[in-house]
DNA sequence: CTGAAAGCGCTAACAG
DNA sequence: CTGTTAGCGCTTTCAG
């Protein structure tokens, strides 16, 4: 592939010239422009990026590491990402961590070799405090959390209103006339199950229900998990009449239970999950859900990130946390019993 | 960040004794490494990979250009390709194209700035011969083209055997006692899609039933295509008994438009579409598919490209084309009528 | 406005 | 084994 080199010495001026014109710092007189403008296209002349990088140090490249694009929520975010970095001309490098916290500090290692000029982080689910965080930032790596912020760590984030998302459903629900209202939550060592579960509580204390903990199941996001949890809970005697299930994934699965049970939605079970589903509503009966602004959360980092790098301050100093909210979406999951 | 000079000042050797360390290439003695190891991890020392592609004019790096990864169908096929190019040390650097062509010229050219050593490809759907590709093999970048192939290119592909797929999908749906037969198909400048139809078309021509073109419906694989043109089909005095659906998104819109005009799968209408949807058996009824191994074309598509790099010989001289089968899910949705 | 030249950090001869 | 050195392709002072 022709080098600036090469296309000077074509064009009969010097790589200086060249380089002057393609970044465009410095004026080049017409008649070499042209010369340059020939040159470039005869040899089909692209830039090397890769040397621009190294002489830059900046590869205006953006790191993003998420559970698992396979999953729908995460594939908007990244979506949304990918969009915004594009239009500002920084290109994505994404992992999936499958939430393995090993796995993360791997990819964050090889994303600090390669150069990237930041990293969006879905942070994976772990007990102890995230070092390898802490120290990508000191090194100088601006960071953005997604979807999660890790307690104690003083990053840029751009999450949802939990709390909030789940309390509204929840309080819906009640409304609809449920007293028996169980909830699915995701491990709870994520802050953002822990959250959902709070909301949960919240709108139970709010209507001076009791809270019982053999209506609170805790599963790990998968659909397996709802299954399970929901075969379990709705073999009881004293079965929950409606159940809040704190993701999409989940929901599947308790669905598929109630299918092989025989149970009807919402006769026999009110059903509201958090994550809108791509058939949320071609479902029979459509689903009641809680939607995040997934697509918006990738948008918003990514543009915070960049902002960030482009202030060239990886200063600590202001913490910016967006929290962006949710909207409930009642469908006939959730339609009061009886009518 | 450190650098390799650094560290051997720190350690008291040359550069060149720790780059041979850090390669592999020529052994150390005991000595010299330990104090090498000691200054990597004093400085906290993280080779510079930009440095590293610059001089081995290798980077490591793969293009991937899909049409939209919020599409389960690609996001699969991404991460299917993440995990093959992440165990084999190469990192991925993905792109929408949105099915737009001219999006994917510009992709196109900046993985050629950026210097991948390799790009896998969903290539835009387009009347003209794709010039850019063919430019971007002849300078040197291996291809491989994932679920279509553009035609009178010579390109490694990945595929899927589209019409064996949907020939099998409509011969069930006579077998279960259907004659009016509808269509919906893709755009039919894809050849996918073309490919589909012409499933649907030996099918029927098997079993000696007539085509009608009232009954083929041509859409572009979105929702709202699936949702406008079964309200036509449907709406019609002599509507067919059976839908035979050219992917997922469009079953979706199917869905939709049965809902709202109050008809009954199977009942009304029986179902089939290609592509699993996630909730393919929790919808009601369960929704017959035609699956798409998609994170196999993922992964085999990346193995591909891959192994023609080591191999190091863009030699156009043989051309690998891969076409994995797709497997028939029967559900409720084609269920015997009357039964 | 233009050109010469010094590096960005690393690898790979090459000579010891 | 080890050290020296010449670049990889580009940007950017710094003189003209």
């Amino acid at each position: 592939m022709a080098t600036i080199k090469e296309v000077s010495k074509r064009a009969g001026v010097s790589v200086g010239t060249v380089s002057h014109f393609l970044t465009g710092r410095f004026s080049v007189s017409p008649g070499r422009r042209n010369r340059i403008l020939a040159a470039m296209s005869e040899l089909n002349y692209q830039p090397n990026h890769v040397a621009r990088s190294l002489k830059l140090s900046r590869t205006h490249m953006l790191g993003m590491v998420v559970s698992d694009i396979t999953n729908p929520f995460f594939s908007h975010m990244v979506r949304g990402a990918e969009d915004i970095a594009l239009n500002r001309n920084y290109l994505l490098l994404t992992f999936n961590s499958d939430d393995h916290v090993e796995r993360e500090i791997q990819f964050l290692t090889v994303l600090r070799t390669r150069r990237v000029d930041g990293v969006l982080l879905v942070i994976a689910p772990s007990q102890v405090f995230p070092h390898h965080v802490e120290e990508l930032i000191a090194s100088g790596t601006p960071v953005v959390c997604l979807d999660r912020v890790p307690q104690g760590l003083r990053v840029d984030s751009v999450t949802v209103d939990n709390i909030r998302g789940s309390r509204e459903c929840v309080e819906h629900l009640i409304d609809e006339g449920h007293r028996r209202i169980a909830i699915l939550t995701g491990p709870l060592l994520l802050q953002t199950a822990r959250e959902r579960l709070q909301g949960y509580k919240q709108a139970l204390k709010a209507r001076n229900l009791a809270i019982d903990p053999v209506l609170v199941g805790e599963g790990n996001f998968r659909v397996e998990a709802g299954h399970k949890l929901a075969r379990n809970l709705l073999a009881r005697v004293d079965r929950p009449t409606a159940m809040f299930v704190s993701n999409g994934l989940m929901a599947v699965g308790v669905l598929k239970a109630m299918s092989e049970l025989g149970l009807e939605c919402p006769r026999d079970l009110a059903l509201a999950s958090f994550d809108d589903l791509a058939l949320s509503d071609v479902l029979r009966p459509p689903l009641t859900t809680v939607v995040q602004p997934a697509y918006e959360i990738g948008r918003r980092g990514a543009a915070l990130l960049i902002d960030r790098i482009a202030s060239g301050s990886t200063k600590t100093s202001s913490v910016t946390k967006v929290k962006l909210t949710t909207e409930l979406k009642i469908r006939g999951s959730t339609a009061t019993r009886g009518s």
